[in-house]
DNA sequence: CAGGATCCCTTTCGATACTG
DNA sequence: CAGTATCGAAAGGGATCCTG
C-alpha cells in the first residue's frame, strides 16, 4: 500500500490494517454517492465533518458532555469563545439536532444548553479522535521540528 | 446528564455511556492541560484536531489511503480541489509526518505521495467518525427541516 | 443574563497566469 | 507534470454597543 516510501516501516497491527481496507467504501461516500459526482459539497459525509471540523463545535459538544450549561458558563468552559461565536455555533448544534436549548422564565432569563441523544451518540467517535490526537501529538512535534529544519538548511 | 429536557429519551446503550463518562478528562485535555489555561490554541488536541478539520486534510488521507497518488491523480481523485489548495494541504500534511513524497528526477518530473505510518493510524479513529457521519445524516436532516420549519412560522 | 446588530479586520480559498 | 506567484472575492471571527 505504501510501497518502499522512505521512513515507512509500517507496523500497523491487523486490526488497524482491517479497518484501512474498508476505506475504499469510504472514499466513495465521501467523493459523493452518486455516479456524476456532481455535487461534492452536499455530500453526507462532507457537510457532517465539515460542522464538526469548525471552530468551535467540538468544544461546545465536549462540554456539554460534563452536564448541561448556561449560556454564560458554557462561555467560560470553553474558555476562550466569544458571545457571538457561542450563540451562533450553538444555533447550529442546535438546528443538527445535537444540542437542545431550553428557557426558564425567570428574572432575569436562563436558558440552559444540553445535549441531545444524537449530540451524545457523536461524541462517541469523537472521544476516538481525541484519544487518538493526545497519542499522536508528540510524533507530530517531532515531525515538524524535522521538517522546519531541513526547510530552513 | 441531560435531565429533563424535551425530546431526549437517553436510549444510548451501556458502551456507549461508558465512553461519554471519559470525556471529563477529555475536556481538560481541550482546554489546556495546565491550571491557568493560558494558550488553548496551543493545546495538543486542539492543533492537531485544528488539521483534520480543515477543508481538504482529510478528503487527501482518505484518498491516499487507496494507493499512492500522483499529483494529478490525486487532485482528480479528491475532486474539487483546486492546484494551490491540493499543495499547499500536501506541505502541512507532509509536515506533520502524517504523508510522505518522493520524487522521481523523470522527464517531465513526477512526484508520488503516500501516507506514512501515522497518517495510516490515523485513519482508524477517522473511519469511526466518518461511519458516524453516514449513519447520523438522515437524523440530522431531518433535525434541520423541523427547524427551519419552527424559523419559519 | 442571554442574546441581536453592526463594524471591520483577518484568513481562506479559487481563478488565472507563469515556470522548471 | 508539478508546482509557484499574485489577485480579488468571500467567509470567519472579534469588539463594541444595544435590548428585553
Amino acid at each position: 500500500m505504501t510501497r518502499e516510501h522512505p521512513g515507512n516501516p509500517v507496523i500497523l497491527d491487523a486490526a488497524a490494517r482491517q479497518i484501512l481496507q474498508s476505506f475504499s467504501e469510504k472514499a466513495a461516500a465521501l467523493t459523493g454517492p452518486d455516479t456524476a459526482a456532481a455535487d461534492l459539497a452536499n455530500c453526507p459525509v462532507r457537510d457532517v465533518l465539515g460542522r464538526m471540523g469548525d471552530k468551535w463545535s467540538l468544544l461546545i459538544l465536549v462540554a456539554l458532555s460534563q452536564q448541561p450549561h448556561r449560556f454564560s458558563a458554557l462561555q467560560r468552559a470553553v474558555g476562550d469563545i466569544s458571545k457571538r461565536m457561542l450563540t451562533q455555533s450553538l444555533r447550529m448544534l442546535e438546528r443538527d439536532g445535537l444540542v437542545s436549548r431550553q428557557v426558564f422564565p425567570t428574572k432575569p432569563p436562563s436558558v440552559e444548553y444540553a445535549l441531545t441523544t444524537l449530540g451524545e451518540a457523536a461524541l462517541v467517535p469523537v472521544a476516538g479522535l481525541i484519544d487518538w490526537a493526545a497519542g499522536a501529538h508528540d510524533a507530530i512535534r517531532a515531525a515538524r521540528l524535522r521538517y522546519d529544519a531541513e526547510a530552513g538548511a
